[in-house]
DNA sequence: AATGAATGAGGATTCATTCAT
DNA sequence: AATGAATGAATCCTCATTCAT
């Protein structure tokens, strides 16, 4: 990368040069440094300049690898947005587990991408949805209605092995999966101006104690 | 404005004033006007041009009333974030009924809570903290804080009984909130820009049935 | 005023006047309030709604009496400027005194006209020249030129008969008086915001002292 | 901007740039550009617009450059407010001339000072001293006490020598520096709208026989 | 390719003026 | 005649975007 421009400065000529081509790196360098200030500020109270300063380059950079602020908004979202579930979905498909231990992992795995940066990702889709209503519409489509329907399987695999008791599934799906989002939420929107936390702890625990016995036959 | 100026329009006279006196009425009127711009594009997407609008005044009026565009979004939050809960606390404190009878009381209220106008703020809270950290910690403490601790002590009491097993009882208080607060908040800020719903019925029976039973003591 | 509607209010009619007809003294008081606050903030940081506050009356009260913001403005300069130097020239025309003894006699009534509350109207003039200029030119017109012109006049009757020494006689009446204008401006326009005033005292025996002086033939 | 386009416009190519990057003179375009239109308008009638025009430029380049319309306004004043009075007080603490050619002497230089386009300080300052008062304050400092102080004490000097009669010397000095003062606020402030100037010639020659002359000891 | 100075449309805010009461 | 709520044109300032360097 570097190196090619040795040779003009060992030819006595450019006095070294001010800036290097770092072009396949700077798109991902640019959307972590927006990710940080969208995040901090929102959509619109986020200035360019920050982000520039933020990523350590200037202002009119930006602009050869984002078309507009909107883009740029964009290109945040799609990258941490990717896939996430892909993942997790071959695993359930070829797993052999109980319903109930396949639950427990998958309250595992969301609460472990709560606490990856991207797990400030809902947030910021929550706050701009009007904005970018295709946003919102991309992420009900890739995360949410994925995610649900990813649940819902389970426990529909439960009901049908006898292990659970027959209830609604979707429903039941989102029992479980909304404490963890709505925790994911609150900690990377309100939690970091008000005083107190929620004071929600061993959530998990309590998300396998209750929400799965209550899904449990009785015997 | 209809009586009195009857016999004047008859005459044919005056031709319908331009404008009119609300001086009382006015800061609700505007605190409506802009409740729903700011919910349908957000803070600073919304132009005092649309609240005004909205509102049928003029722009200039808003400043009678209003400091500033910030000003307004904070009464439209305070004003709509008041006394919801004190109701409910009354209640829960006066009531006698079963832990369980009485945490089917308090989702159907929140149920309720939702569908109302009110049922934006929340999202509008989430989507706006980072401009207005008061507002966050105001929201924190007056509605989250309360209606957490309300549901635990109601947990606390059951498990006093012996009516509930022994859990962490803010975990199993917030396991039982968060679907109707997630609910809320993709109900006003993903479902509107999507295609699909969430496609989750009957959210309250399955509160009943899932978690309410996961929290029972096993005979 | 008041014990009229005293009257009135035993009948127990009317429940007292909110306000009442002062039609023949209203503009005087207006314009003096005016005066007050234009003197304070200059013309353009002036809000009629400060001059109604110091006029005791409603924002619109104003519009009775004056047609907008620049016409009061006139008011208060065409009222204080009135006829200041009338009274002096005739008395020059008609006194006998010598040369020296008249111009200590102008020096006089200038260095009292300062003092009143008309004093701060050159400032005011000179301020907001630019945005009335028809005033600046009634300004020179009623006051420089004839105040000039008659300081001049006195002078050069003092060079006739042989009591001063032939200058440039226009000069030289502008020497006199300017020290005297040039204190109303800075008591009226920079001392009240400065740390220190000029220091000048004994200003006026100064004149006289040094610029009679100056003007006296050599015996 | 010439030289080096030269060929390339000789080709036909470039269109002339639509703006230049002129960081380093820029501000103080903007100043000059400033000084023109605050001083036909005065601060508040004069528009951003007038000023980027004047200058040459985009308003929001004005921004680049000075915070708001007031630091603006700073700006104008302190440039042209800088050193004026340091020579005049080195030459005269190294002179040996006589009092009365120093005196001659600073009036010299105050005369040639209001010709300059710094001439119009004194007046906008005066203009805006109620909106600007730490303005008045560094102009009460910076010109008026100071050069105040250089009259006075030369005059000091005279007396020390017995050049002058005893006279309070702050006053003495006053009475010296006014008319001049008095004739650039007038040249400024109201000359431009009056149909007539104040018809005063030979100010400085007056200054020296009248003033000057009544200084002296009388033989 | 990178920079950051320059641009100018956009929007919050002010306030003289109007007019319903 | 007096009031002050309502108006809306006027204007400062912001900041995403462009483009000379």
């Amino acid at each position: 990368m570097t190196r090619k421009s040795l040779t003009a400065t060992q030819r006595g000529r450019r006095p070294a040069p001010r800036w290097q081509r770092r072009k396949e790196s700077r798109p991902d360098e640019i959307v972590a440094a927006a990710l940080v200030c969208f995040t901090e500020k929102g959509f619109s109270a986020t200035l360019l300049d920050d982000v520039a300063a933020q990523a350590g380059i200037a202002k009119g950079t930006l602009y050869r690898y984002f078309e507009s602020k909107e883009d740029l908004f964009r290109a945040v979202v799609h990258t941490n947005l990717g896939t996430a579930l892909t993942a997790a979905e071959h695993e359930i498909a070829a797993s052999h587990s109980s319903a109930a231990e396949l639950i427990a992992g998958l309250i595992q795995r969301m609460a472990e991408r709560i606490a990856s940066p991207a797990g400030v990702l809902p947030h910021l889709v929550f706050a701009e949805a009007a904005r970018f209503p295709d946003l919102a519409r991309f992420y009900v489509d890739t995360v949410i209605a994925r995610g649900l329907g990813l649940m819902e399987r389970v426990i529909k695999h439960g009901i049908a092995t006898g292990e659970f008791r027959p209830v609604d599934t979707r429903s039941a799906a989102f029992c479980i999966i909304a404490p963890l989002a709505l925790e994911t939420l609150f900690r990377h929107g309100l939690e970091p101006h008000a005083k107190r936390g929620l004071g929600v702890k061993d959530l998990k625990e309590t998300l396998v104690n209750v929400n799965i016995e209550g899904l449990l036959r009785r015997k």
